[in-house]
Formats: structure tokens, C-alpha cells, sequence
DNA sequence: TTAGGTGCAAAACCTTTGCCATCCC
DNA sequence: GGGATGGCAAAGGTTTTGCACCTAA
């Protein structure tokens, strides 16, 4: 299947890299849809699903029923405040051989790994 | 709220804790159903939800839309695969000085951490 | 007795899909 | 031209909720 370079696709992913935060899909609708009003949910979703398995983008899987999607490509760590919801990007070294270990240790083979926090963020632990 | 003890909340936690892999709701759901056949769908989402809410169980957020829930109490890591969906729990050993790290560089309470590691598993590795 | 719980069914959500028109290469 | 995309709306699947009836304490 031959990507196509359409303008739906490219700001969809404009809309996400730009964001610095880890939006919902709804949330990249809604700022979409002020560049291009008349696009459809449907849209934003395909793309959101094409981008990811062009690892363009990645699909957060955190608490919660519903997906949050980030642009980053590099791997990093997330807190995610328990009261107000947020999702943070961490600085915090990402282990590089931790992959490598488990899958020696499992038998395994391990591509990636994922390392998530949970707490209260600066703003909310002060309520 | 006091918590009454109910046969149908119980049943949702045993089955839960004997199961020893992380089923989803439905799953849960057709398990405590040969116990309690006419126990209802709504019934059992509402005892996970409180369960969580008791500490007595967690609910995992991996990857995919469906959520998936576990028994244990103590902090452990999870590898899933990517290609047959399954959940194993792992022995590599906690950090416990993970979380105190992360608070002391970026100001965030932190009150625990999840690992996640995806890849192929020992069987799919083989197909 | 009575607040909390259950069953049932409908509602609410999020996400995917089918269809046909449209657009890009 | 022809296959990839988009818009629209309906379908699909999971989770939540309202309500009348129970039941544990």
C-alpha cells in the first residue's frame, strides 16, 4: 500500500507534534477541524492509525479508556497525575539495556519497554 | 459508603485472584457467570470499580481498547505480546528507589511506577 | 429498617467500517 | 485511470447508568 501525502494526514500529524502534550483522539479532532473544518472523526482516526504504523507517532495506552497519542519518536517515561489526569514527558535516563536483560532472563524477544509514574503533578499536590 | 459483603463481589475478587493471568471484564464476567449464572454484566463492572477503589485489585492499562485486571498486590512488571495479546507477569526485580529518583528530580509526588515491556512471546517467536 | 447492591436494559462512549465520491500520482 | 483517501453515517464493542426490586447488617 502506497502512502499518499494528503492534507488531512499531514495536519493531523502537524496538530500532534506541535502539541508537546498527549492528546486525545478528540482533542486532535477538535484542532484539526479549526485548520480544516469539515474534516470527519473518521478521518482523524484512520490517520491517527496509518501514522502510528508508519511510526510516525505512537499511541499511548495509559489509564483509562480512552488513547492518547504523542509524536515523539525517541523512547522517554510519563507521569501521569492521578488527580488532574495530565501526562507528563520525564527526562529521566532511559535504560538501555533493560530490554536486552529481561528478554536473556524470559527467553522472550523483547522490542521495546514502556515506564510509566503515577502521582500527584507539582500544581495538584499544592491543593 | 460502607461496603457490604456480597456474594457477587466476592465471587468477581476470587475468580480474579485464582486466575493468575489478567482476563478482561468479559472474561471475568463468563467465569463468574458458572458460579453465579444470572449475575449481570453491570454487576460486575461495578465490583471491579470498587475493588480498584479497595486496593484489592488493579486495573491494567496496556495497550488496546479493552482493559484488563489482576489480582496481585505487590508491584511487578508485565511483557505483552504483540503479536497474540497476552499478558505474562515478570520476576525481574522491582526498583524501589525508582519512584524517590523521579520525585527528587522533578518535584512530582510519586507513588508508584508500571513497566511494561512488549515484544514477541516464547511461542509466537517461534512462528 | 434501610442504605447499599443487584438485574435488566438502555444509554453513553470511543473506535472502526462500509460506501461512494474525490483526489493524488 | 486507478488505487488510496476522505466524508458521512451506521455499526461494533466496551463500559456506565437509571430504576425498581432485593438483601446484608
Amino acid at each position: 500500500m502506497i502512502r499518499r501525502e494528503t492534507r488531512q494526514r499531514k495536519t493531523v500529524l502537524d496538530v500532534l507534534r506541535r502539541a508537546g502534550s498527549h492528546p486525545t483522539a478528540d482533542v486532535i479532532y477538535g484542532q484539526v477541524r479549526e485548520i480544516i473544518p469539515n474534516i470527519s472523526k473518521g478521518t482523524v482516526y484512520r490517520n491517527l492509525k496509518i501514522l502510528q504504523e508508519d511510526g510516525e507517532i505512537a499511541e499511548l495506552s495509559l489509564s483509562g479508556t480512552v488513547n492518547r497519542y504523542e509524536g515523539r519518536k525517541e523512547n522517554h517515561y510519563h507521569f501521569r497525575c492521578m488527580r488532574c489526569g495530565d501526562v507528563f514527558d520525564l527526562d529521566e535516563p532511559v535504560d538501555k539495556g533493560l530490554d536486552e536483560r529481561v528478554a536473556a532472563r524470559t527467553g522472550f524477544e523483547v522490542a521495546s519497554h514502556r515506564l510509566e509514574f503515577c502521582g500527584l503533578c507539582r500544581d495538584c499536590r499544592r491543593k
